[in-house]
DNA sequence: CCCCATTACGTAGCACGTAACAATG
DNA sequence: CATTGTTACGTGCTACGTAATGGGG
């Protein structure tokens, strides 16, 4: 058995059976492929792929629990090369983070200069999507870490640690009649029309909560994925936005005005995933601190050792958690 | 990085950093051995062993990291083959099963000629040893199984699986005064001198905890590993012995008396343990199906997919394990 | 002085490429 | 007939063996 085999029969399965073109993004000739993935089949006696005639069918089960494993031995190897990057170039590497707009465009810009200037010989890569997607990237290893507010728990094969609590502000154009309230309720809000994230971003979920529990259904009449876009239609008088607090920037958004409306929300929290199982290099270690200072390297080793999420939780019991 | 480079510097960790009995185990010439590991820390750009001139002198960070990623490795390509052997030779194999003197007389006995019918070719083989090695064996890999009492918790990468309880017997010589009495007290066995298990074995730790509760000390004055051994001394009359039920055989031992004490001892439960992510031959399931019938393979499974101890007790909180 | 790891060199096996072939839709 | 996997064959790389080299205890 080589690795090389496991490589091959991974693609293959991750390309549809489609022999060719695992070869073309392996970089070898399909023959080969062919060739070992079978030579692989009779070392274990057994068929991974089902045939007819000259075209892979499908998965057997004998496969199934063989790519299973395969993976997991890919990602240990992955593993390995990381330690020796680690050791070798403590200051170099690679760092992919998928996350949604809302981070990448209002809380990670400090933190990522601040993580260039320590390490200027790591590559940074953001890759932005939806929460699904983030965590899932996260879960195959096309992302290290996923940075978002919703959808992680669903992936029992990320480790989720909590960043910081957040709430949300109304924003209205200045002179608007809700500026005037002495302080503003749902009730207040729900008479005008509604600005706000899709479902399925940035804690809507939250939001939608706060207003059936007391019997309102705000008047939803535009949704987007991200805070830029929604400020812009408020401006254009489409109605009264809801936003993430920290998506408000009194510097910028001078004909908007803010309202603190965190007593009317359960706040929200932003959590960081990995994958169980990554070896984390130190830089990854310090990004996580940089982005909440409460994640040191001792209470993340320490997550990572727990074997469950309650475990988990108790570490950050005690923490108090910065609230934005 | 290849596979045999990992198999190489696990085997030289395993031989104490000598290079050469590494090679003698893994049947190729030590340069051969030696080259490779060379090659890999080439590769990975980091030294694995560090070196005092011509010898390996200790593990490196760097190394330990690597080698604890490359057993993991290996244990995982192990379960790749034990796949193909399942699905290739469902019937045929090899189980290897680490047990103490207790389980292997008394109680295993019937399972393994049963089991034996069913799969005459697959090979057993048991090992026998302290509580203590009946784990290692199972943690590392020697053994497939441990079957033991005491002493496996402490591994915490074994999964557990509470198989059976039991409890004792005092064993006399006919005719002796405790067969007198009505019914047996703690206080009534101090007196005499005590026959019975080592240190460490077959639930003596229970036995010691229920003398010492009631403020007394028995007088232990012959002490062995087997109940084989116990009842000899036993029927030489050097005292009275106390053993596990399950090994007082009346058709056998007509020379003795076994007298119930189980209202005098906490019971003790057999449990039957294998490594974590050991992937499992249906033969395998079949045999702890048969060696404690609650244990069917959904449960099993069950108990694999759980992550926690205390989820693997739930699942068997409501069987009614066995009691001899 | 023995033991042991590294270096040097030769060889056999094998992984991979090219190309012809066969089966599917 | 286009697409795709398998078989056949040739080749260059490399893993491994043998033997020589050198450093430590």
């Amino acid at each position: 058995m080589k690795l090389q085999q496991l490589r091959y029969i991974c693609e293959v399965a991750a390309t549809e059976l489609n022999v060719s073109h695992a070869a073309n993004n392996l970089f070898i000739s399909q023959a080969g492929v062919s060739k070992q993935i079978r030579l692989l089949e009779d070392e274990l006696g057994i068929e991974i792929f089902t045939r007819s005639g000259k075209h892979l069918t499908q998965i057997t089960p004998a496969g199934q629990d063989i790519l299973n494993i395969a993976h997991e031995v890919l990602r240990q190897v992955e593993n390995i090369k990381q330690v020796g990057e680690e050791y070798s170039n403590p200051y170099s590497g690679k760092l992919t983070i998928a996350t949604t707009h809302t981070q990448a465009r209002y809380k990670l810009p400090p933190v990522i200069s601040e993580f260039r200037q320590r390490y200027p010989d790591v590559s940074l890569h953001v890759r932005q999507g939806t929460p699904q997607q983030i965590a899932q990237m996260a879960a195959t290893g096309q992302a290290d870490f996923a940075i978002a507010t919703e959808a992680m728990e669903h992936f029992s094969n990320l480790i989720l640690l909590p960043c910081y609590h957040w709430n949300r502000s109304v924003v209205v154009p200045k002179n608007h009649p809700l500026t005037k309230l002495p302080q503003l309720s749902l009730e207040a809000i729900a008479q005008y029309p509604i600005v706000t994230y899709v479902f399925g971003f940035t804690g809507r979920s939250q939001l939608d909560d706060a207003f059936s529990q007391h019997g309102l259904t705000p008047k939803v009449v535009f949704t987007a994925t991200d805070a830029d876009v929604i400020k812009t239609y408020v401006k254009l008088g489409m109605g009264v936005g809801i936003i993430a607090h920290m998506a408000y920037e009194a510097q910028i958004d001078t004909d908007l005005v803010a309202l603190d409306v965190s007593h009317l929300f359960a706040s929200s929290t932003t959590k960081i995933a990995f994958r169980k199982g990554m070896w984390l290099r130190s830089f990854m270690f310090d990004f996580m601190a940089a982005f909440a200072p409460h994640l040191t390297r001792a209470r993340v080793e320490a997550a990572i050792l727990a074997e469950t999420t309650e475990e988990r939780e108790q570490i950050f019991a005690k923490v108090e958690l910065p609230v934005l």
